[in-house]
RNA sequence: CGGGGUGUAGCGCAGUCUGGUUAGCGCGCCUGCCUUGGGCGCAGGAGGCCGCCAGUUCGAAUCUGGCCACCCCGACCA
C-alpha cells in the first residue's frame, strides 16, 4: 500500500478528549476518529489491525471446531421476554420501535437468538456437541462510554455458544475455548492472566475472564503467588486471624451529630475505618436482612446473595431501613436489631469496633461481636481488596488492574430451560441442552495491545496485529536512483506476499520518520541518497535502536526473512 | 443518574472576568520559490452561524436564562 494512495491522517498533537495511551495513539496514528460518544470510524490503518485481530480469532475458533454463522443485530423483544432478560439486562439494551410499533432490540449478545435456532433445528444427541460462533457488531447503551474503543456503545465481538448433552461434554467445549483464547492472546502479542470471575447478567456458574494486566483496566484482579487469580468481584478471601481480645471495655454510646458516613465517624472517633462496623440493610426475597462489613470494605452483593440463597437482593429503601432499625440511614447497627444478621468474617475477627446505635446522631463504641450482639451467620461477604488473604494459600493478595478482553461461561441450562431447547438421547428420552458461551472483544484486542506496547514516539506493533509488517520510508524521491530502488524494493516485497506500507510522500525526512515511529510498524526500511551511498537500504526494527545497511541486491530476501522470523 | 469541566478555523489554544472598529496565534491546508537523514526556510493566500435558542443593550464570543454536545470523577457494567 502506498501512503499517498490511502488515508492515514496522523496528528502532531494529542487530541484533548483522549487521555489514555491507546485512545491517544489510535487517534494520533490515524487509526480511527470519533463520530459521537462511544462510536468510532475505523480508518484504513485501524481497520487493518481490527481485521488482523478478527482473523486470528476466526482461525482459532475454526481450529477449535466452532462453526461460523452470522446472526442479525435486530432481535425481537419476545425472545428476551422468554429468557427473562428483558428486565435483567434493562437499560443497557438499545431498542428500536419500528413503524408497526414492534420493539426490536439491537443485540448486546445472542444467547436468545442462538438458542432459538438450536431448539428449532437440533433434535438429537447425534448432532451434539455443536458450537456456533459469529463476529459481529454489538450494541450496549453504556452508562458512560470511555477510554476510546475499550468501552464503547457499539463494538465488534466474537461470541460463541456451545450446546452439549451433559456437563462432561460442556467441560470439553469449555476447555477447547479456554485453550483457543490462550492462543489468541499469544498470537496477538498480549500479556494476559486468566481469572475466575463473577457471571453478572449472563448467568451460569463457572466462568473465567481473560485479562490484560494494565493500569487503565477497569477490572480489579486479585493475584497470588500460589497461582490463585480472580476478579475482585468474585475472589474469595481467606479468614483473617482473630484479634486477641485484651480486656474488653464496656459498651458505651457516643453522640455523633450529623455524622452518617464512615469518613466522618472514623475521624470523629479517632479510629481507623477498619474498626467501624458498617451495617447495611438489604431486602432478600422480600425480607430485610442486615449485612455487616468493615468500614474499609465493600459488601459483595453476589457473595451475600449466594450465602442467603436469595433470588432477589437489593439495598433496602430509607423507609425500610428506619423501620428495621428505628434510625435514619447512617446510624444502623447490629445491637438490639431483631432481623437476621450476617457478618463478614473480617467483622467477626474484630476484638472490638464501633457501630451505629440505631438512634439518630449516635454511635456505639467498644462493641464486641458475640458479646454485644449475636449474629445469624459469619461468612465471606466483602469485596476482596488490598490486605486480604488468598483463600487457597493464606498469603496476601496482590491487587492489579486489568482490561477484560474475553470472558467464557458455563451457562448450564439457564437459557435452554427457559426457552425449551431439548434433544433426544440414545434412549429416546427428552433432555435439556447444556450451554456454554464465550465472548471476546475484538476492538479490545487492538486497544489492549497498544496499551501495553508503545513508547514516547508512538505505537510499537506486535507482528500479529500490525497493519503492515514493513514500512518503506523513501527520502529524496526526486533522485532517480533512490526512486528506482524504493519502487523495486516495494515491488519485490509485495510479490513475496509481505504486507508493506510504502511512504512515497514528497515530504521532509523529519515528518516521515516521526510518522513512521508514530504508526509503529515492526520493521522500517529507509531508502535515500545516504543509504545508497552506504551500500543499500537501512533496516531498523521499531522496538530496537539498532539499524543496519543491507545491499540492494539482497534486501528483499533479507527483509522477508526478518519478517517471517 | 450525582459531582466537576469544556465548547472560538481541520487540530491545539488565546481572547470572555472588565461588552466597543475588520475575532487572534501556532500547526495543518492552497500557490510560488527553496530544501531533503528526525516535525526545514521565505513570500503570498484560503478557511469562522465564537455549540444552539432566546433575552439585556445603541452595540454581545464576552452579560443573563434555557437547551445541546463532549470530557473527567463517582455510581453502574458480558
Amino acid at each position: 500500500m502506498r501512503w499517498s494512495q490511502t488515508f492515514i491522517p496522523t496528528l502532531k498533537e494529542d487530541p484533548t478528549d483522549a487521555d489514555i495511551t491507546s485512545h491517544r495513539l489510535m487517534m494520533r496514528a490515524g487509526l480511527m476518529r470519533k463520530v459521537t460518544s462511544g462510536a468510532y470510524t475505523y480508518l484504513p490503518l485501524g481497520l487493518l489491525a481490527l481485521r488482523k485481530a478478527e482473523q486470528i480469532v476466526r482461525e482459532e475458533m475454526n481450529r477449535a471446531g466452532a462453526i461460523e454463522i452470522l446472526m442479525p443485530s435486530l432481535q425481537p423483544e419476545e425472545l428476551w421476554a422468554e429468557s427473562g432478560r428483558l428486565t435483567s439486562f434493562g437499560p443497557d439494551l438499545v431498542k428500536h420501535v419500528d413503524r408497526h410499533g414492534k420493539t426490536l432490540i439491537f443485540g448486546p449478545t445472542h444467547e436468545e437468538v442462538v438458542t432459538d435456532l438450536v431448539r428449532n433445528h437440533i433434535n438429537s444427541y447425534k448432532q451434539l456437541p455443536i458450537n456456533f460462533y459469529q463476529i459481529q457488531t454489538k450494541f450496549r447503551d453504556e452508562v458512560r462510554p470511555r477510554f476510546g474503543v475499550l468501552r464503547s456503545k457499539e463494538f465488534l465481538m466474537k461470541d460463541a455458544y456451545s450446546f452439549n448433552r451433559d456437563e462432561a461434554s460442556l467441560e470439553e467445549s469449555y476447555r477447547a475455548m479456554y485453550d483457543a483464547y490462550s492462543r489468541i492472546c499469544e498470537r496477538a502479542g498480549l500479556p494476559y492472566v486468566v481469572v475466575e470471575a463473577d457471571s453478572g447478567a449472563i448467568g451460569g456458574s463457572v466462568n473465567h475472564e481473560f485479562m490484560v494486566p494494565c493500569e487503565v483496566g477497569e477490572a480489579l484482579i486479585a493475584l497470588c503467588s500460589c497461582g490463585y487469580a480472580a476478579n475482585t468481584e468474585r475472589a474469595a478471601t481467606g479468614p483473617l486471624p482473630a484479634e486477641s481480645a485484651s480486656a474488653p471495655r464496656a459498651l458505651s454510646t457516643v453522640d455523633t451529630p450529623g455524622m452518617a458516613t464512615i469518613k466522618d465517624v472514623s475521624a470523629f472517633l479517632k479510629i481507623t475505618p477498619s474498626r467501624l462496623i458498617k451495617t447495611l440493610i438489604y431486602v432478600a426475597d422480600g425480607k430485610p436482612v442486615a449485612a455487616l462489613v468493615r468500614g474499609d470494605h465493600d459488601l459483595n452483593e453476589s457473595k451475600l446473595r449466594v450465602h442467603l440463597s436469595a433470588d432477589t437482593l437489593e439495598l433496602a429503601s430509607p423507609a425500610v431501613i428506619s423501620e428495621a432499625t428505628g434510625a435514619p440511614v447512617g446510624f444502623a447497627g447490629p445491637v438490639g436489631l431483631d432481623i437476621p444478621i450476617v457478618v463478614d468474617r473480617a467483622v467477626a475477627a474484630l476484638a472490638w469496633g464501633a457501630t451505629g446505635a440505631n438512634k439518630a446522631d449516635a454511635h456505639l463504641v467498644n462493641v464486641v461481636p458475640g458479646r454485644d450482639f449475636t449474629f445469624t451467620a459469619s461468612a465471606d461477604i466483602h469485596v476482596a481488596t488490598e490486605g486480604d488473604l488468598c483463600p487457597s494459600c493464606g498469603k496476601p493478595f496482590e491487587i492489579r488492574r486489568g482490561i477484560e478482553m474475553g470472558h467464557i461461561f458455563k451457562l448450564g441450562a439457564k437459557y435452554s430451560k427457559a426457552m425449551g431447547a431439548k434433544f433426544l438421547d440414545e434412549n429416546g428420552k427428552e433432555q435439556t441442552l447444556i450451554m456454554g458461551c464465550y465472548g471476546i472483544g475484538i476492538n479490545r484486542i487492538v486497544a489492549a495491545m497498544i496499551e501495553t506496547s508503545f513508547d514516547d514516539k508512538g505505537i510499537i506493533w506486535k507482528a500479529g496485529l500490525a497493519p503492515f509488517q514493513v514500512e518503506i520510508v523513501a527520502l529524496d524521491l526526486k533522485d532517480p536512483d533512490v526512486k528506482a530502488a524504493a519502487e523495486d524494493l516495494y515491488k519485490a516485497l509485495t510479490e513475496k506476499g509481505i504486507e508493506v506500507l510504502f511512504d512515497d510522500r514528497d515530504l521532509s525526512p523529519g515528518i516521515k520518520f516521526n510518522d513512521a515511529d508514530l504508526i509503529g510498524m515492526p520493521l522500517r526500511v529507509t531508502v535515500g541518497k545516504r543509504s545508497l551511498k552506504a551500500g543499500g537500504v537501512e533496516v531498523k526494527a521499531r522496538n530496537s535502536a539498532d539499524s543496519k545497511v543491507v545491499p540492494l541486491a539482497s534486501a528483499a530476501a533479507e527483509i522477508a526473512q526478518a519478517v517471517v522470523s
